[in-house]
DNA sequence: CGCCGAGTTGAACTGAATCAAGAAACGTGG
DNA sequence: CCACGTTTCTTGATTCAGTTCAACTCGGCG
């Protein structure tokens, strides 16, 4: 999940107040755990600094679901919405501060405040139409598009994240990511 | 866009009568393109009977990005949300009639009635939801596994549509998916 | 220095795509 | 109701992108 500086609603004083009030922003230190596999998540984070990562364990191995950072969301999206224990871990990628927003505060500020609503209806529909064009991406392009597509969408994801999870995000392996890589340096 | 039966908002009387009466039903028979690339598709459909397809053409492949039958929405996605030409066509599947709700007009319940809006952003979430899950399919399940999610799913799918759009829908090949059915024929 | 995690490279393998041809089903007009 | 063309589906042979498994390199760090 994720939000855009696009977000163009403006959003009422007392709601801002409202917000700051109650919320709480934690800080994490690299690799730590934010969320874990079977616990509820039912809260939002807002990342003021630093960076987090969505994976869960398939047969084991580690697979890389979102990454979000500065000025982005992140929750485990299925347990949050559908109220269900999430398959997701959140681990901080970097020394990260993140604002916590729980659903509780969000459906009260749904409730009083229409423009907070509506905010919301804009930030799902973003995701919405991000995730519908990932899916593109995973039916038609190659690992080396896949890849590049990242690249100009993230450029700085490489600084930042191990190569292994970049390649589990795009759905290919670390080798064959780093074939792509290999061809394209020449 | 899909909407479940699961939608346990209930709109006011005032605002389905609103809903109503701005609102206009069409029939079109099997085989009409409802939607055409490049135009602008400012509305929903809403099916009440048979079933309508979007897809899109692919270096002049057709590939199916959406089917929806009885009680679900259709639109092109990125057309309606980001008022961009539609990379989709919408045809009918078989001889069908759906409600046709113009964007303004739903922005404009929005606007007025609370529950309305709560039901967009229900109806969003729950498409972010599916297009996730999809999101999973696409990246870990061999093409056996992603027939047979989609049969679980809309078990009638094959008595409604010819297996190529299935195939595309699914990301694989016509040739392909006849080889999976016959395999588990036997 | 030597270990360890991260990345690279190579070789063999495989699921699915592609290309090509034929069989079934389907509809339409004579 | 049958003949014919079209569309849909099946089958086979070949090719290819990407996986898997395994070994090797490199840069940090105790």
């Amino acid at each position: 999940m994720r939000i855009d500086n696009s977000s163009s609603i403006d959003l009422p004083q007392s709601c801002l107040a409202a917000l700051a009030e109650s919320t709480v922003t934690l800080t994490f230190p690299k690799g730590a755990t934010v969320v874990r596999e079977g616990q509820y998540c039912n809260q939002l984070f807002f990342i003021g600094q630093g960076g987090l990562r969505a994976y869960y364990l398939k047969d084991g191995r580690d697979i890389t679901d979102w990454f979000a950072f500065e000025g982005e969301f992140v929750c485990s999206i299925r347990s949050y919405f559908l109220k269900i224990p999430s398959e997701h871990y959140i681990e901080a990628i970097e020394s990260t501060t993140a604002l916590v927003l729980s659903k509780n505060v969000i459906d009260g500020l749904s409730a009083t405040y229409r423009a907070f609503e509506q905010l919301s209806l804009q930030i799902v529909t973003e995701t919405m139409l991000h995730l519908q064009q990932q899916i593109v991406s995973l039916k038609f392009e190659t690992a080396q598009q896949k890849y590049q597509n990242l690249l100009t969408v993230r450029p700085d994801i490489t600084q930042k994240v191990p190569l292994t999870h970049i390649a589990s995000y795009l759905g290919i392996t670390l080798e064959t990511l780093s074939r792509i890589r290999k061809k394209s340096r020449i």
